[in-house]
Parts: C-alpha cells; structure tokens; sequence
RNA sequence: GGAGGGGUACUCAAGCGGUCAACGAGGGCAGACUGUAAAUCUGCUGGCUAUGCCUACGUAGGUUCGAAUCCUACCCCCUCCA
C-alpha cells in the first residue's frame, strides 16, 4: 500500500473541501478499516455520471482497503431534502425503495465491489426510534444554528415558510452518522451543513467526529451549468455505448480536463503525463478517445468502447453513415409523399414548418445528397435514407 | 383588511390601438470552419392541407374597421401599510 501523503493526493482529487482539513491523515494514520459512509435519496436511483463522482470516491477508499456503506435514506425521504426546492414528497412504498434500493445496486456496483460494500437503510434505527428519542436528538440542535445553513436563513430572511420537519433532516442524516460510527462522510457540496451537523451529533455521542468530504457538482456537457437530467446535459449511466461515447466527444477541451480529473481512473501522475503530451503537440482529440473509451468500458465494457470508438471514426472523420439506422415505413399519400410530411413521419423533425427550415437551411439531405427543393416529392416503392442535421438519421421505405 | 405594482413565446425581457407571429438577450437548432470540440461568423427558432390560412401576449367578456396594447369581471404573483 503506498504511503499516506499519497493516498491523501488521490483522495482529495476532485473533492471541493476536507473537514478538518487535517483530519483525513489523522485518521489514515491508525491504521485501521475507516468506516465510510454517503447517503443516497431513494427517490432518485437513475444514476448520470456526475453522480459518480461520489461513488468513485467511494471505491477508492475501498480499493485502499476501508469500509463502504452505501446509505439509502429510505426514512429520511419521508422528510424530503431541503437542500432546494419546495415539495413535500408522498412516501414510499417499502415495494417502491426495494425496487429502487436494485435500481441503485445494479449501478452502483458496476463501479464498487459489491463483496466489500455494505448496504444500509436508515429506517433500520430509525423506524425504531420513539417520540422521545426524536425530541432528545433535537434537543442536541439549536434553532439558531440551524439558521446558519444558507437555504434556511435565505428562506427565513425573505418571508418563506420552513416547516419544523425541514429542520428534523439535517439531525436524522447527522444521527446515522451516529449509529453507524462513521469515520468519513462523503457528499455533495450541497451537503455539507448536513455533514457537519453529523460531526457536531457525533461528538455529543462521545464518538470521534467524522471526516467531511464534499465533492463539486460535475459539470454539464456545456461545461456551465451543472449535470442534470432536466437539462439534458448529462451522460447516463445506462446509455448506450455509442451515446455515451459521443457524448463524451462533443465537450471541450477545459471539460476533458476536468472529466479525467473526476471521472477517471487513471492516477494523477498518469494525467499529469498525458496533459503534457497534448501540451507538446499531442492532439487532444486522442486524448479524448482514451477517455471515451474508458468511461464507455466502465459502465459497458472493453469491446463495448472499442466498437464505440471504431463507429465514431468511420462516421465521423471518414464520413460514413452511422451503421445502425432506424429503418421505418411509411404509407404515401397517392402514391407520393411531400418531403415535409414524410421527415415528420420518420421522426426526424417536429413539424413540417420545422422540415421547410432545416431545407432552407440545406441541414437536409437525402441518400447524402443535399435537397432544395422543399415541394420535392418522393414517389411511392422507394427506399432512401435521410438525413437532418449531423445525427439524425432514417431509412424510409414508403409503401 | 387597505394601498400600489405585475402576469408577453423554452427563459429573461421590450412593446402600451394598426407596419406584431410580436424588439433585444440567453438558450436551442442549422450552415461554414473543425477534432460531431471550443472559439468565431451566418441563418433559423408557433402550427398547417403553405407565397395563403389558422392559433397565440393570465382567464372570460366588451369597446373598435382593427387590441398584446383601451374598458369590465375573475384568477394568480409581488411590494408596502394594518
């Protein structure tokens, strides 16, 4: 095992803030299996990468031989995070975090070892847990603390409302830091308050307080606004291999960077080669393969990402079209069919307004060729292939 | 309870009787250039049975030849006072 200002190198990769900052060596330094733990939302299992960023963390701590818990927080998703909207979320059925609780499992485990990974609920202690042991737990908390956390005290001075059970979150999410005796705990920047209050709990618990590892929300492909689904800016764990490869490719230089940084697996000195390789003349689109081909061979595998690559460079710099084409059949109209209806048909536009701009734009074309002509009609018994744009593709057949 | 301000397309935000399918910005899409990158330049960004027609400016009515723009009622949001 290297030695631990190394491991602390690795560890702190990408992470936003270690607290205390000097914690993290006190406790690698005894020796021992740390217990680390993050807790997940149950609500919410389809993974994008930029929630791996966390779960990577996760792994390294147990490639260095430490133990994972992997937290759902079945009970406190009855409460709702307040770290950031409004709603009240109905609870969950136990069917509904059980099948949840596999959603999660199935993709976390492509990244964590599930032999060494301890999978915890917190309804565990908590479900057990009575009206007065809820009002001791709060007794350990003051009000004006709690109005420390930004959220609250942004609410509170601007007149909006904040129920008492907003405030219970932070001390359950602190509490099973408690009853798991968790050593490090790993989280988004948006959690820290909570990763505190664990410590502060902790402590009155007569236990050693927990190292806080808050790690950034990843950037979007548009390398500004953060990953999410709502977006549309992010890489899915389960998509295709092909998806996820092009994905990849289409973000900037910066981005790569900042992506090899927090999503690969390669070790800093590793990137610190091939940063000046590219510095030196290396293209950086090769380098952008590698990491493609990586991330693509992590969540699929190894001929997986090869074959995702091969696609991209016959498609893309020789210009070939995409092997895999939807095909489709259309009926025609009288034995014809008006090139607008038929791309709206194929899906390839949302309306035949929007067909007539993409051919005054010359982003259509047809078997390759380049169409102008917008009342072009194609005539029943064919097969063409068109084209919108770069990557929309189909091959129409109309009958 | 009282006083005032506001609700416009994906978002922000102009317009305040006609030339408004609605300025501008952001976002998005497309074209050029490329490494399907970034940056940059250009164009587009309601729908349709398509050189015309139909729907749209909180909701419902009204005035007018004509309204996003004026009037009435209603709904929702915000600010100040109690």
């Amino acid at each position: 095992m290297s030695n631990i200002k190394e491991q602390i190198a690795e560890l702190s990769r990408g992470t936003d803030e270690i607290l205390p900052e000097d914690g993290l060596e006190a406790k690698l330094k005894e020796g021992r299996p740390l217990v680390v733990k993050a807790g997940f939302d149950p609500t919410a299992p389809d993974l994008h990468i930029g929630h791996t960023v966390l779960i990577n963390k996760m792994r390294q701590f147990q490639q260095l031989g430490h133990e994972v818990v992997f937290l759902i927080g079945d009970f406190t998703g009855m409460i709702g995070d307040p770290s950031g909207k409004n709603a009240t979320r109905p609870p969950l059925t136990p069917d509904e975090i059980q099948t949840n609780a596999e959603t999660y499992e199935n993709q976390i485990f492509r990244i964590l070892d599930p032999d060494k990974t301890r999978v915890e609920f917190n309804s565990t202690w908590m479900g057990k847990m009575d009206a007065a042991g809820l009002i001791k737990l709060a007794a350990r908390h003051t009000v004006a603390r709690m109005l420390e956390r930004d959220d609250f005290s942004k609410r509170y001075k601007g007149g909006q409302s904040i129920s008492i059970h907003e405030f219970l979150y932070p001390l359950v999410q602190g509490y099973d830091s408690v009853a798991l005796k968790a050593d490090v705990e790993l989280g988004g920047t948006d959690q820290k308050f909570n990763l505190l209050v664990g410590r502060q709990l902790q402590q009155d618990f007569g236990q050693s307080p927990q190292i806080v590892m808050t790690t950034p929300l990843l950037e979007g492909l548009d390398g500004v606004q953060k990953m999410s689904k709502s977006l549309g800016n992010y890489i899915g764990i389960t998509d295709a291999p092909g998806e996820m490869f092009g994905k990849l490719m289409s973000i900037s230089d910066d981005l790569m960077w900042r992506y090899f940084e927090v999503l690969s697996f390669r070790s800093l000195d590793d990137l610190a080669s091939l940063r000046k390789a590219v510095a030196d003349g290396k293209n950086p689109r090769d380098a952008k393969f590698e990491l493609g081909v990586e991330i693509v061979a992590r969540f699929h595998d190894d001929a997986a990402a090869a074959g995702a690559r091969d696609e991209f460079v016959a498609r893309f710099q020789k210009g070939a079209m995409p092997e895999e084409i939807p095909e489709k059949t259309l009926e025609s109209d009288g034995g014809q069919l008006g090139i607008a209806h038929l791309l709206r048909a194929a899906g390839l536009v949302a309306s035949t307004s929007e067909a007539f701009r993409m051919i005054k734009q010359g982003a259509v074309k047809v078997d390759g060729e380049r169409i102008e002509d917008r009342a072009l009609h194609v005539e029943a018994g064919s097969t063409h292939v068109y084209q919108v744009g770069k990557r929309k593709f189909a091959r129409v057949t109309l009958s």
